[in-house]
DNA sequence: CGAATCTTTGAATCCTCTCAAGTCTTGTGG
DNA sequence: CCACAAGACTTGAGAGGATTCAAAGATTCG
């Protein structure tokens, strides 16, 4: 049932250096964006920023969550293992999104999901010392976090929404747009391809019928293969086939 | 495609007094447990107890949140409606949940779902002004609602993947015994019908495909008509269906 | 009692899965 | 640098499920 896993990388991660918030662009929308960043310099200067290439986890599932990431250009992927040893994508951040919110509920949370970058992906990491150290003297920060967790409960939902109805054709169309909503941040008409068994554990499908639907896009020109491993697509063909109701 | 909408009722709510925090059972499992309840006695007095009868809704979609409702008893379903005009069950709120959790967010905010009594149900209101004083004067408290944030990322997540994976019959199953966890809290072995369109709106099918797996599961003697609109179910039976892997 | 709504059932169609057998890619060692 | 093996992707055929549309039973409620 389930293929021989993947290899999923754990080293493949680049350090590029000590976070700069303070000329982050990011940083605007995401979970810092109130926060007095000049004050708390010293601090901001243990997150570190790292890149993790693609298939490279961030974390697992039930170990300690004893720090959080932000994503700043990439996907990462949230996913559960389920009883019988399948997978299922619960959730995927996109830039200005964080992975383990859990490190900031109290001592000895784990980890709810497994983290892996989806494609090549950039994030910064910061401990829960640095966390607790802003929450205790910053009484209002904790506003911040509860958006946060408000942002990813939408998040969820809007995944399950898309997700959970239509025809496989729709679905698979639906999460190709949501990976070309993050391609168009960079001004690209392109998407990096991800495996077949992802879309799969996105859609709640199989390979083979993700195949099948890809396959068919590939014919009427919804997507063209532009490089190795890059597609050229068109949006509003794809924007049409997700809402389709016939 | 949809059918008239059948009629959620507004106005057939009892209002059964004051709250009693400091002799609620439920209180232990909710956002207020570690609360000093005896310091903000005063304060808890504007929390009003209300019962909501089925179909009964406690809020919509989009209006603004000012007010929260922690569910003591029976059911609250929280949907979303669909640009197509069909709605989705997005979360279950069961005793000890609360609905409406967007209220602790920052002024404005708008409920975005809509939340309506699946059976029977009992609440607490608590209106902003309570929350934001418990929220100004303990500075802790703020860590109670992020564990609620969490529970409730957690409980979408359960239901994503009880109802996203496996034939429709298994996913009527694992509803069943949802709702059959309700109603074992109450030491009974029935379980009030829930209208077969809900059961599509969770389970993303629709009425006649829902019916025919009732109907089966009747003949099977999973489920027996115990009175107007009540059932006895086989807990076992039913478990190994939701799990059945075939 | 009768109208409106909700539920069930039937039959045909379409979709998705499964199993099985290819083909294509990629990375490694000779 | 090529050949090969392992993994990833594609394709086909058949079976089984789910949806649709249509129509007939139940229920509910005034």
């Amino acid at each position: 049932m389930t293929r021989t896993p993947k290899h999923i990388k754990c080293l493949d991660v680049t350090l590029l250096g000590h976070a700069d918030c303070l000329n982050c662009v990011i940083r605007k929308n995401d979970i810092f964006a109130d926060l007095d960043v000049k004050k708390y310099d010293k601090l901001l200067k243990r997150i570190i920023d790292l890149r993790y290439e693609t298939d490279t986890m961030l974390f697992v599932e039930n170990s300690p969550a004893v720090e959080l990431f932000i994503v700043r250009k990439g996907i990462v992927k949230l996913e559960e293992t389920l009883d019988d040893g399948s997978r299922r994508i619960i959730r995927l951040v996109k830039p200005g999104g964080v992975a383990g919110l859990e490190t900031f509920l109290d001592n000895g949370q784990r980890f709810d999901q497994t983290a892996i970058a989806l494609i090549e992906t950039e994030v910064c990491r910061i401990p829960y010392s640095v966390l607790k150290e802003i929450l205790d003297t910053d009484h209002d920060f904790y506003k911040a976090v509860l958006n946060e967790w408000h942002n990813q409960l939408e998040s969820s939902n809007e995944l399950f929404v898309q997700i959970s109805m239509g025809s496989l054709r729709q679905r698979v169309a639906r999460v190709l747009l949501i990976l070309i909503d993050e391609a168009n941040r960079n001004g690209q008409l392109e998407i990096n391809k991800i495996s077949t068994d992802d879309f799969a554990a996105l859609t709640g499908s199989t390979r083979e019928s993700v195949s099948r639907n890809m396959a068919e896009f590939k014919r009427n020109k919804v997507l063209t293969k532009s490089g190795p491993k890059k597609f050229r697509f068109d949006e509003l063909a794809l924007r049409e086939i997700a809402n389709d109701s016939d």
